[in-house]
DNA sequence: GCTTGACTCTATACCAAGTATAGAGTTTAC
DNA sequence: GTAAACTCTATACTTGGTATAGAGTCAAGC
């Protein structure tokens, strides 16, 4: 199978796939005699599984690790199971950050509805004065909105 | 004041400040004879602004805007209102992202407890035949999870 | 046999938002 | 006068790709 094709299969675009085999994700296949790349059904199975990992957010250390696990049927699942743990975990704090943000955003938002001009601005006028509150706490290198 | 100070003062490092310089979201500031840069207090409340304005994950670009907009205080806000608005919807759409996937992994994560062998493993069987009824569907270049 | 179009190859540069060097020059303290 | 601390520019690295350029290859049609 030629890399196009490939790419039609999976979703991935060729660069993509080319991208994943510097990145050691997906071994180097055969080639034919004039330099193409030739892919064995099981390099389409291993991107399928790429790509699902990749929706689920996992990074390509993550899925690497995952893939070098799975390479032998004899192995313990354990590391899987601490990747997975470990990635639900990146997502729940990411989500919580975010939250928090979504939070200060609308409350500043709030503070200006329609058309008035910068100097009387809500809005401008609490992104001021939340960074000069935090940077008269002497506290500095904090992540302000404090 | 000299960047190492300005660093010091708003928690920057001193690459990031020459790298906003190079973004032009902070103007190149005067240079004292021996071509060290030498920051007014504008470029110090600047810099405050920036940072409160990125630890609510607006992008530089958005910053930019903002910037642009809030240097005339003649000017309406209306591009502010809009920048904020849009970047809360940045914010919520990724939160539902991440919602979403979370709900999938600790859903695939429930199907494996504890130390099995890769071949019995529930979570890889998971990953893997997910990918399949996918790329069964012939639909593919969709995002999978289906 | 030859051209045209579609495909593939490598190498390189680019995006965000910085971080981390190297190698040179400057200022400050003792 | 020397050493430490500071600053300068330029360049490379990060993550997960995307987008070229320029060259080679393959199949179809005439
Ligand atoms: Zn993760
Ligand atoms: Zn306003
Ligand atoms: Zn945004
Ligand atoms: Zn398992």
């Amino acid at each position: 199978m030629k890399i196009g094709i490939l790419a039609a299969k999976t979703g991935f675009s060729i660069q993509t796939i080319r991208f994943y085999e510097r990145k050691s994700l997906l071994a180097a296949p055969e080639r034919t005699a004039s330099n193409y790349r030739s892919y064995s059904e099981d390099a389409l199975k291993q991107l399928l599984f790429i790509k699902q990992c990749r929706a689920l957010d996992m990074t390509i250390e993550e899925i690497k690790l995952v893939l070098e696990t799975r390479a032998n049927p004899e192995n313990s699942c354990e590391n899987v199971n601490t990747t997975i743990d470990k990635h639900v975990d990146d997502i729940e704090h990411r989500i919580a950050e975010l939250k928090l943000l979504q939070e200060t955003l609308i409350s500043i938002r709030s503070t200006c509805d329609h058309d008035k001009k910068v100097k009387e601005c809500g809005v401008l006028h609490q992104l001021d004065s939340i960074a000069e509150a935090c940077s008269s706490n002497t506290d500095n290198e904090s992540q302000l909105i404090c």
